[in-house]
DNA sequence: CCTTCTTCTTAATTTTTTGTTAAGAGTCGT
DNA sequence: ACGACTCTTAACAAAAAATTAAGAAGAAGG
């Protein structure tokens, strides 16, 4: 399977384009904007996905989005972003996106975010995460829980996502942190301790369990 | 089904005819006014509808569409623009045109379009857009609430139109905004948010909803 | 072409919602 | 029973949205 990786960071682009070969994928990397979109030219119909840093030079990821939609393109583009997470990330999905994940990832992630989504551009589906009696449509920024709507704040949809991820496993703080706000900010606060009693709240005791000196995970299914 | 596509863009115009063409549709492209006119002249009947943008080289859409109409055509006309709200708009659907779409669209919205112009050119009714108690006349730029007419300013119907396009779905200010503008302009302004609240204020509570960080969407019907 | 009216946009203000902090209560494990 | 960790609550801060009002731009009519 064929991607296209659009990354301005040399380390970063480097070492995507090595992990994911080491998945078996077949990655171009391009490193701005102008060469993304003369790849998507030329080849779009090779390419499975597109890989998409927002905030590359020359032609910023979020203009090449809008203009590939704009164009009727269908390729499934899964964005990746380091900054603040509002703004970018909804303004990515806005433009198009069919995804979003927020830098630091695990090469695990990715991959799996990549195969749903490459998985559901066969049948158009939007992409879904499921746990059990939820899910969370991340395009539409929507949970569900039994059929019922869950009206989420967006840390706390932020949140849920990131534990929903890798469903069982026990995520820090420090990396709950990282996940909804992007970069640590080496604050010691307790927001997610307080988020993820909001959260608790709304979807009832039992989903989301802690472990004691580690940090939280979803219950099991 | 075939379709005329008058489109002098040449890349606007190679994405549309390959979106289309996956969707089922058999698209002729022609790049100026003389060409569409030579192919309808040949062969109106083969198509069931016409795509055109307005200006056009050598014979301007406005021009085309004027001396189509002249002639008796019956065809589905549906407009692409680009430019700025009404004069384009307004005019074009004086002079004959069944439905207009301001770029950028999306290739799921053109489709729809396309079916419901196509299907309603059997039964020579008008388009119309229903979304619960509400009513939407494109073509006349009207609207009802509960059969009483609600008269809206230039403005708000496109506004409206755009909400209810992809009823349910949450669309960024920025995005209303190209739609009711045209190719964004990148301006800070609440234009939209008072146009809203006016927009509420003829409707009625709970028709267009918020939400949060992210824009505004149109209550389920 | 000018006046008059309507519509549109901007900007300031208020209200609402959401996010964060901090402090005390509670729990768990040893 | 003690200390470390977690939960809960409430107050405060920040952000977003709603509401106004006023001035600018635009259409309509003379």
């Amino acid at each position: 399977m064929r991607l296209l990786l659009a990354e301005d960071d040399w380390m970063i682009g480097q070492a995507l384009r090595e992990g994911l070969n080491q998945e078996g994928f077949v990655v171009d990397w391009v490193q701005d904007g102008h060469q993304a979109e003369l790849a998507l030219k030329v080849a779009e119909a090779d390419y499975a996905l597109l890989l998409l840093d927002l905030g590359l030079p020359r032609l910023s990821g979020l203009d090449l989005l809008t203009d590939l939609r704009r164009r009727g393109a269908g390729i499934p583009v899964l964005i990746l972003t380091a900054r603040d997470s509002l703004s970018d990330r909804v303004l990515g999905l806005n433009s198009g996106a069919d995804d979003y994940l927020v830098k630091p990832f695990e090469l695990d992630e990715l991959v799996a975010r990549i195969h749903a989504l490459v998985r559901r551009a066969a049948g158009r589906a939007e992409p879904v995460v499921e746990h059990g009696p939820l899910r969370l449509l991340p395009v539409k920024r929507e949970c569900w829980l039994r059929g019922e709507p869950v009206e989420l704040s967006a840390r706390e949809f932020d949140l849920l996502y990131a534990l929903l991820e890798k469903p069982g496993a026990v995520l820090s703080r420090t990396r709950l942190e990282e996940r909804v706000y992007g970069w640590g900010q080496e604050v010691v606060s307790n927001a997610i301790d307080v988020h993820i009693h909001h959260l608790r709240k709304k979807l009832g005791p039992g989903f989301i369990v802690n472990v004691r000196g580690v940090g939280y995970r979803v219950a099991q299914a």
